[in-house]
DNA sequence: ACAAATTGCGCAATAC
DNA sequence: GGTATTGCGCAATTTG
């Protein structure tokens, strides 16, 4: 609950909303104020310096009216922005879903790759082995092994 | 930039802070800044509305202490705040790019996966053609075509 | 010139 | 009794 900070008017503040201003002085903090300089070409006499408009007074009817304006938008783009960084973290959930889908049919392919290619290597061996003896024994070979192992690569 | 942070400051002003209290009416529009009420412990008469200690005048030493202090954590935490959302983005763009992989290798093990089947499929035409007539042409026939299309499912 | 949108900052309440 | 977070208002800038 905001309240004003300086004396308290604690406890049950008065149903107005009191804004308060605070000024501080802030004598530590060399906060460097650095700014712009136009650097001033040379002693060019141009005495372009544009000066700050006050705008208005603080305690201007107008200036009341803009300040609460601004208010509502910043409190509006700070939603917003709050909301966007909610959704990028749900796109980071949602891709590495997606990601894990993707892996996992990787994975199922490539198992199939490889049994079809074992079975094509064995296929060849007989082949292979048929030419040299077209007279073999009686049933049709079955080799031991033919190990193929990895596929692809990248 | 940066040049007054706050509440004017104006120009040289005396160094001493000042804070400005704005006894202005304050129609904070309807912004609900509802809060507190304890929930009174039963029904209990008791007066006990704990207030909360000013902690200290404003000008006090120890007072400006802890507020220089919360500041450079409030900027810290900010500071934070907003690398990891750059963060999440920088994660986001990864995962688009490794998804993009990904769907790449599958086309190409799918391809890989659907010549495969296609050459299995003919040869076993080709068996079965020999099974028939074991005593064909000359040649080692080859089928004009055998059009295996769709792979995967899922 | 101008209004809305963003951004940095300090305060205060509160969570940890 | 400390830092960390969070909502809020001010003011300077940026944007359209």
């Amino acid at each position: 609950m905001s309240r004003a900070p300086q004396a308290d008017t604690h406890t049950l503040g008065p149903p107005n909303g009191v804004s308060v201003i605070q000024t501080h002085t802030h004598p530590l903090s060399a906060a460097a104020t650095q700014q712009d300089t136009h650097t001033n070409t040379g002693g060019a006499p141009a005495p372009a310096v544009r000066m700050k408009k006050p705008h208005q007074e603080k305690d201007s009817d107008e200036y009341r009216q803009r300040r609460e304006r601004n208010n509502l938008a910043v409190k509006k783009s700070r939603q917003r922005s709050k909301q966007k960084a909610q959704d990028t973290q749900q796109r980071v959930n949602e891709l590495k879903e997606e990601n894990e889908r993707l892996e996992a049919k990787i994975k199922l392919l490539s198992k199939e790759l490889s049994v079809l290619k074992d079975l094509f290597l064995e296929h060849a061996h007989n082949l292979a082995d048929n030419a040299t003896q077209p007279t073999s024994n009686a049933d049709t070979g079955s080799s031991p092994a033919h190990n193929n192992g990895s596929t692809n690569g990248q």
